[in-house]
DNA sequence: CGCGGCATTGACGCTACTCAAACTAGGTGG
DNA sequence: CCACCTAGTTTGAGTAGCGTCAATGCCGCG
C-alpha cells in the first residue's frame, strides 16, 4: 500500500513566500525571522519518527504531510493531514523530553520553518497572543483526533469521505487556499485516504465515483472541488 | 441504546478511604486535602457536558465515568473508559476558558474530587514534580485517543475487543484495581463496549461469547479476567 | 408477580474486503 | 517520437464480516 522509499531528504533554506502560512500558527511563524530556520523536504521524507526526541518543532510553509502509526504487520493509521499553517510536532511543544507517539512524513514537496521547541515555550510563556495561538493548535488538534475518532467509529464509508472532503475544504479555506471556483489541492492519493479513514483503496475508490456520479464533488489530477455543500453534509450526518 | 436519565445528582461529602487514587494523577490528588472536595454522583451523572466551560477540574477517586461525544442523530461515540485516579476534564486544565469538545458521564457510582483549574494550573507552574504528573496526564490522554483511533481504523471486531481488554486490564493493574486472581471490575455493559470500540452490540456480544469459548477471558456479573493473556494478545494483533 | 435492563440467539441482508486484472497518465531512456 | 515503466485509478466477481430485526431468556428489584 505503500513502500519505503530512500529518505529524499534535501535541506536546503530557499526563501518562501509564506503567504499560505495563516491559521492558528500563524502569530508563532510570524515573530520567528530571525531565528527560524526553512527547510525543504521531498515528498516520503520523514520529518519525526515515533519513539525519538525530538527538541525541534516545525511549520508546515507550503505542502501536506501526515500524522501516522504503523503496526507490526505494515498496516498505516493515518491521523490527520497536515496543511500549510499547521504545526507538526504538537506533542514535542508540549512535551521536549518525550519521546514522540506518532510518526510525521511529507506527503509533497514541503517548507516548513522549524524551532528550538523549548524557544518557542518560552516564548509562550512570555507573551499572552502567543500563547493563546499555541494552546489553540493543542485544543484544536485534540478536537480532530476526537472527531476523527468519531467519524470511523460511527459512520460508513460514506459519511467518512463527505467529512474529511467538507473538513479539508474548510481548513484550506480558513488559510486561503481554496481557489475562487472552490477548487482546492489534494494530494494525497487513494491509498491515503483509505488509510485515514480504515477502509480498503478499493472501497474509496468505489464510493468517490459514486460521489461524483451524483455531482457531489470532483476531483481530478490532485484537485478537488465540492459542488453540492449542502449535499455533501446530509451524507456526512447519514 | 441508552435513555436520558434525570441527572441523579447527589452531592456530599463523605470521606473515602482513597486507596484507589494512584497513577499519573497521584501526585496531583495528595496535595490538596485542603482545598479539595468531594463529591458523589450517581451512575449516569453528566460531570462534564459538551460545549459548556466549566473551570472546576476532577480527579476520579473511585467508580468508573466515560468521555464521549453524541450525533444528532442519537449515536454516540465513547472515546474512553475514566477508571480511579484519572484526570476527568484535562481539557478545562488545559484550557479554562474554552468550552469542552467532548461530555462525561459516571459510569457507576463515582466519586470524584474536584479543585479549582485554575488553582491546579498555578500549582502546576510553580511545581515542577506536578508539572510532570499533569504533562504525563494530558500525554497519556493524547496516546490513548490515537491508539484507539488506530484500533477502530485498522482492526476488526476481534482486534477491538482484544485491546480493549488488554489495555483496562493493563490501566486497572497499574492503579492495583486487579485482584489476585487477576479478575476485575468490568461495570460496562455491551452497549457501552459497542460504542466505544464503532460496532453494534450484537456483534459484541457474539464476539464476547467466541472469546469465552476459546478460554480467552470470562466475564461474569460486571467482574472480568483475563485467562490467556499471550492468546489475547495474538488476537489484538491480527 | 411482573417489570425493566441486559445478555443471548437466529435468520437474513448489506457493506465493505479480497483477489485479480485492465486501464490511464506521466516520466524515462533509447 | 516511441517503447516502456511505474504509480495510481478503475472495474469485476466472489465472499466474509458485521449490521438489522426480532424474539427469547435471564436476573434483580419493587
Amino acid at each position: 500500500m505503500q513502500k519505503a522509499a530512500p529518505n529524499p531528504l534535501r535541506t536546503t533554506n530557499r526563501i518562501i513566500t509564506a503567504d499560505a502560512a495563516r491559521g492558528p500558527a500563524f502569530l508563532l511563524g510570524d515573530n520567528f525571522e530571525s531565528s527560524s530556520d526553512v527547510t525543504a523536504y521531498g515528498p516520503n521524507a520523514v520529518i519525526v519518527r515515533a519513539g525519538e526526541t525530538n527538541r525541534l518543532a516545525h511549520i508546515i510553509q507550503a505542502g501536506w504531510a501526515y500524522r501516522y502509526e504503523r503496526l507490526d504487520d505494515g498496516r498505516r493509521q493515518i491521523l490527520n493531514f497536515l496543511i500549510p499553517g499547521d504545526i507538526i510536532d504538537i506533542e514535542a511543544l508540549m512535551f521536549p523530553d518525550a519521546p514522540a507517539s506518532f510518526s510525521v512524513r511529507a506527503l509533497t514537496e514541503l517548507d516548513v520553518r522549524s524551532f528550538q521547541a523549548s524557544e518557542l515555550r518560552d516564548m509562550a510563556e512570555r507573551s499572552d497572543v502567543q500563547r493563546r495561538a499555541f494552546e489553540e493548535a493543542v485544543r484544536m488538534h485534540l478536537r480532530a483526533l476526537g472527531e476523527r475518532l468519531v467519524d470511523i467509529g460511527q459512520r460508513g464509508a460514506p459519511g467518512r469521505l463527505a467529512r474529511l472532503f467538507a473538513d479539508l475544504h474548510d481548513r484550506l479555506a480558513e488559510r486561503a487556499l481554496v481557489a475562487g471556483d472552490g477548487a482546492f489541492d489534494l494530494p494525497a492519493n487513494q491509498d491515503h485516504i483509505a488509510d485515514a479513514l480504515g477502509i480498503t483503496p478499493v472501497h474509496v475508490n468505489r464510493t468517490l465515483r459514486s460521489f461524483r456520479a451524483s455531482r457531489l464533488i470532483e476531483i481530478e489530477r490532485r484537485r478537488a472541488r465540492i459542488l453540492d455543500r449542502a449535499a455533501l453534509d446530509r451524507v456526512a450526518a447519514g
